[in-house]
DNA sequence: GAATACATTGAACAATTGTACAGTATAATA
DNA sequence: TATTATACTGTACAATTGTTCAATGTATTC
């Protein structure tokens, strides 16, 4: 009998040695895509033998799982950072997050190919599923909350369900010009696309967001 | 020397074959995903043996690509054929573009799980990402053209630089509809996803969709 | 009905995959 | 310093991958 505990995977691991593995595998599903992160190129990342990935999680799938819920959680609080940096302003909140959204940091096929293999993988994996309904669901709430604010203060009554409607749709838009942006930077560029969203975002709510 | 022949794959093919084969890479990718769209599976699929896939392709990138190419030129000439078809009236054209997007047959998982292999593919094979820009392009200028005729028939004067504009955030906002629909069905239905489209479409235009 | 050309099979291949694990280094503890 | 627990390595292995190709089937042609 070895040293190898072979309970280490259950009981608590170092933190900075998970981040470590993380951060590997996003940049191998950013640079070589799915069926490239192997686990190999992982361990190349991170700087360390193949045998080590095992050791840490009970298989390549968890890791990615992980990678996923760490990266979602991970937008999900820099987007509400950002808004709460500007809680007094609802308008200047979300303009804030349009153009953090559509941010050249932002961007790229790099960027996109990293979703497009999580967004995959929440399709048949339910914990991932909820992942992602939970992380959605935090975004409409934000949103909604700021659109509320913003006719309150401008003196407009406004339902409840078309606050929701507004704020589906705006994120909607978002989404779609961002994989656009990612999928082909020659389309338009991240300044024409905050224009329509800022547009269709007028029009829609009425609400004039600050030049 | 046996009778095969090495030049057949340069040489016209049996467009029946192709078809057969076409179809059930795109099954497989919606059933099994890019991982799971293996060359054994899309025999299985096809009824043949896996070796007659490099017969009639150079290899299995190459056959996925065709795949993509004429997916996305399906749904392109099933898109043209609908709004043809009420030439007339391009504000009821565009309402049934809308609609067939949100449809039951194209959305779910499956649906979504195609598409993703693909647009992954976009961002490293050239050959994708010009057909990507080429069918988007004609998506754009359909719309844009409908949109000049809508405002034309409203006696509306809208320049070029909008009705564009205008036609990249309804393609966008109408993307992202799809893309999370299929993500999770549970957020919003498509008759919900519609409503937003609607309303969105008709703030930013001033146009007034028939109900 | 030979002879020929093409269609299709299915086993075999080298390469790559995720994982397991015996072994070694390293740090902590006594 | 000796002992022990853990971190980590790197080889090994079975499974699966895309692809090849000799063999066989099946039409078509003369």
């Amino acid at each position: 009998m070895t040293g190898r505990n072979v309970n280490l995977k259950s009981i608590k691991k170092s933190d900075d040695k998970n981040q470590l593995f993380i951060d590997a595998t996003i940049l191998s599903l950013a640079n070589h895509g799915y069926k490239g992160t192997t686990v190999r190129q992982i361990a190349k990342y991170a700087g360390v033998a193949p045998g080590l990935l095992t050791h840490y999680y009970s298989g390549k799938e968890v890791l990615i799982a992980e990678s996923y819920k760490y990266l979602s959680k991970r937008f999900l609080d820099n987007f509400q950072a950002s808004i709460n940096s500007k809680s007094d302003n609802p308008l200047a909140a979300l303009k804030v997050f349009f153009q953090k959204t559509l941010e050249p940091d932002n961007l790229g096929s790099n960027f996109l190919r990293v979703w497009l293999s999580f967004w995959s993988l929440t399709l048949t994996q339910p914990a991932l599923k909820d992942a992602h309904r939970e992380t959605y669901r935090q975004y409409i709430i934000s949103i909604e909350d700021m659109l509320s604010r913003a006719f309150e203060l401008n003196s407009q009554q406004v339902d409840a369900k078309k606050v929701k409607m507004l704020a589906l749709g705006i994120y909607s838009l978002l989404d779609g010009l961002w994989i656009e942006c990612c999928l082909d930077p020659d389309t338009f560029s991240p300044e024409e696309g905050l224009d329509i969203i800022y547009y269709f975002f007028e029009s829609a709510t009425g609400l004039t967001l600050d030049k």
